[in-house]
DNA sequence: AGGGTTCTTGACGTCGCCTTGACGCCGCGG
DNA sequence: CCGCGGCGTCAAGGCGACGTCAAGAACCCT
């Protein structure tokens, strides 16, 4: 979930935050001081950052300046300052945006949002998961041998292969394995298991018949053997 | 050289922010309606826009979305309105800033330096993708095959070309398509997409009747292969 | 209003995927 | 030593998905 720092000395608007922040499913960490603020920084790693510049113990452009020093994070500045050269100083030490209080609480959140969605592709990557013989691209959806040949799957095979990635190394039960392919009414047909599983073996594995990423667990399920 | 396009119907804040951004070493690009803007667009390839939402065209919020079809490039909105709604709307169309008039120009100048800072880093994925047989080129709505001949393709075959080319390499369920092109409240009208790719693949394909670029993932959707 | 293009819809043949059952191998325990 | 259960292999049949074609409807531009 999305975490937020909001740094603001006043409580009232510490709190209405809070609340309508965390009735939005953001996770919501507070700091009424600068200095609060850039230890809280460090510790919650939050995904985007709300500073009011008006606060008691330093200046609000030097603690921009203070995460700026070594984080990316989106930070928007609230402020009661109309000044234009304040605005201007946020924005050059680092500032994503800066709203003018009062403000809307829609338009906070929709500035919020914006935010977020601008630093989001960095972190957008679907998981890669390499075998001994081939590679499981989650995204693509889509499986190649070493050499970069692309492998055709069948749905059915596909879906066993990305369950299997998702859980890459663990032992993923043959019950598990049902639900998530066949829905849960499906629990015990382990023959399906037996048939996909060799068709999988015969298309990606060097040697079908000694399986090296693709394991059996006799009497549990079966298990992908990373790297 | 930063290019700056500017959207504006107003001649005179037009021609003020042309005169100020032009001194501050900026190249500026001016429009004067959404239509000319996207195509401005397309043409000079601007690091940041500068759009005012009271176009006599059309609508703000959908020139925002013609851009965010195929381009990630920073948009600031300018805006006579205060209404809060207009912002939450602007901002979730993909805009990422907003300011109201009458702005200040150092102001500006300042969210102009913020937008392009920001996406300094992460820019430069060209919307071009590129096939085995064929180019799509999303910023020209045009698709050309490799001897630099033009295709003629129907709106419905564009946005099924360019949903896919947004995909590129990645698997697109047939579902996804058909929201994205007929709307969402079709799902299940696979016949629809059956009836052109035959079509694409008849304008796009050496040997329509074995495809190389847009693959047909059975049971699960199709596929643009590039490169 | 008319001609041309584009979209929708239906029919039909083919192919491939899923299911299912039969069979053999192996290990384990009776 | 033999029976049994779990596992791997193979093949056949049914059926749904796909590609193709064509005709009618809707739309657009002049």
């Amino acid at each position: 979930m999305t975490t937020v720092l909001v740094v603001d000395d006043e409580a009232p608007i510490l709190r209405a935050l809070s609340i309508t922040l965390s009735a939005r499913d953001y996770t919501v960490v507070t700091a009424a001081t600068g200095a609060e603020g850039l230890a809280a920084m460090a510790k919650a790693r939050p995904a985007v950052v709300v500073l009011d510049l008006g606060l008691p113990d330093m200046d609000g452009v030097d603690v921009i300046r203070g995460i700026r020093g070594w984080s990316a994070v989106p930070i928007i500045v609230l402020s009661a300052r109309e000044q234009e050269q304040q605005k201007v100083a946020a924005l050059d030490a680092g500032a994503d945006d800066y709203v003018t209080k009062p403000f809307g609480m829609h338009e906070l959140l929709a500035r919020l949002r914006a935010a977020v969605r601008r630093s989001a592709p960095a972190e957008e990557q679907e998981p890669v998961v390499r075998t001994a013989s081939f590679v499981v691209d989650l995204a693509a959806k889509q499986v190649n041998l070493l050499d970069e040949q692309r492998v055709r799957l069948t749905p059915t095979e596909w879906q066993i292969i990305e369950t299997l990635a998702r859980h890459a190394g663990r032992l993923v039960t043959a019950k598990h394995l049902l639900h998530e392919v066949w829905g849960p009414s499906y629990g015990t047909e382990t023959n399906y298991l037996r048939v996909y599983m060799a068709q999988l073996r015969r298309k990606l594995e060097p040697d079908p018949s000694r399986p090296v990423s693709l394991l059996t667990e006799p009497g549990m399920g079966y298990r992908l053997v990373v790297e």
